[in-house]
DNA sequence: GAGGGCTGTTCTACGGTGTACAGCATGACC
DNA sequence: GGTCATGCTGTACACCGTAGAACAGCCCTC
């Protein structure tokens, strides 16, 4: 493996995904500790999830792999490029529809709609990471592959399909993060939450300028009846999505007419 | 004002927006600053434009202030409630369509996305604020009334206003970011966008496992016929607005059906 | 005009962070 | 058996957010 120290003066970093992944069979080594790539990253990402990308560090890190700080730093150059790592080892965990299946794209549409956004909510972590880093790895580009096959079947002339894609993968995002933002708050109070919900509504009310905003929300939520708000956040992503295929329908309708 | 040490043990801590904003005039003071909220905000803002979310610290920010790194929180409780500062104070940067003006929805839809995203983009550090913090400040609010009462405007039924909300923002949310993200890894490499987009692309390109999503974006991207990335990434928002618009327009005629 | 109290500032210090660098044990090779 | 790369440890540096105490200057009351 080329290490940083190795490489020659201050040419720019290449990115984690280059370096040479073989390992070549152990050929030496202090007191052995059995890390690797792999156990490191799958750490990073239990640690994160239990406690968060604002306490994770190096060194309760390595505490948890019962090694040095610096030990990690024999596998990975930076903090950020082992955050990368666990990025994109997120992304492995989302399930992707069969390239052959066939089947209706709005159905698989929704599907990778839904598998992404539940993979925002679980690891809450992740939205700051995707807004951070360029995503390039190997299980992102698997999925954006997927997500470029099941759009490349709507119809749309191929110019359009990214247009598409942002349209729907970036609300997937957007909602997916303030979703698990909300997620975590709530979490973290103790509350359910719905009590958490109407506790912030009443503090932005005490704003004066707050109360045409919320008077309205008040409303919606009355005319929607007692939804809880996992109903509510449930309802909008769903209403969202038929929004968005309808949207695409259309443009598609368009481009024929 | 109420300080954090003059409140009452481990109670909740309140929001930055509810505290006494009331100054009562200045009535003493050791060596004076001239420092005020509203001045720290401002530093605050233009440090974040300068160097980003990563090297803002409160040290540097006190000797931007020509004052010691202790002083600022005498106005501010901690680090993150400034950046909730920071954060509406950039909202209120959004020109807001008059709320009398009944001009077409669909064109004061597009001028707020716009807007928006052009907020993401010149403020980097933005995209990862909104998803930390709940945004509720005056300006947020504000810009949410706005958003609503445009929405409100589309003939959807009440309970869908939320969801459309949702679609059209967190889409426009996401490409901001990415946006953004984009343009200050260029601004960081002295390259143009073209330059490293090409540069990217033929990184990417080494994991044979991308190839089949790069070559597709290859074919994509010639089929654009030599658009430049500033261009691409334009044509992609304005697509995905049309599809947006067309979508709620379907989701309404859906409703009437 | 003297004194007390509040306000805004500074100084010092603590426990954390990411990581550079040097050293050292270990096993594989010639 | 010597050499050498490998993988790990220990120490150190510069920086961070911020608690706490000290203190300077102004206002208000007497």
């Amino acid at each position: 493996m080329v290490r940083a120290d190795q490489r020659s003066g201050k040419a720019p970093r290449p990115s984690v995904w280059l370096e040479d992944r073989e390992r070549g069979g152990r050929r030496g080594g202090g007191q052995p500790s059995g890390l690797d790539r792999d156990r490191i990253t799958e750490a990073t990402v239990r640690l994160l999830d239990a406690e968060g990308l604002g306490k994770f560090s190096m060194r309760r890190l390595a505490a948890e792999l019962d090694v040095t700080a610096m030990s990690v730093y024999w596998y990975v150059d930076t903090k950020d490029d082992l955050l990368e790592l666990a990025l994109d080892r997120a992304f492995g965990e989302l399930a992707l529809p069969d390239p052959e299946s066939g089947a209706d794209w709005r159905d698989e549409l929704r599907a990778l709609a839904r598998e992404y956004r539940a993979l925002l909510v679980r690891h809450s972590w992740l939205p700051a990471l995707v807004g951070r880093f360029l995503n390039i790895g190997p299980h992102a580009l698997r999925f954006s592959g997927a997500v470029q096959r099941v759009l490349g079947r709507t119809g749309l002339p191929e110019h359009e399909v990214t247009g598409a894609i942002a349209a729907v993968f970036q609300f997937v995002y957007g909602h997916g993060t303030v979703e698990g933002h909300f997620r975590d708050r709530v979490a973290s109070t103790g509350l359910t939450a719905d009590e958490y919900h109407h506790r912030a509504m009443t503090e932005v009310l005490r704003d004066p300028d707050a109360s045409d905003v919320i008077g309205r929300s008040a409303r919606i939520m009355e005319a929607r009846g007692g939804d809880t708000v996992e109903e509510m956040l449930e309802r909008d992503f769903t209403f969202a999505l038929d929004l968005l295929i309808a949207g695409i329908e259309a443009m598609v309708a368009r481009g024929r007419g």
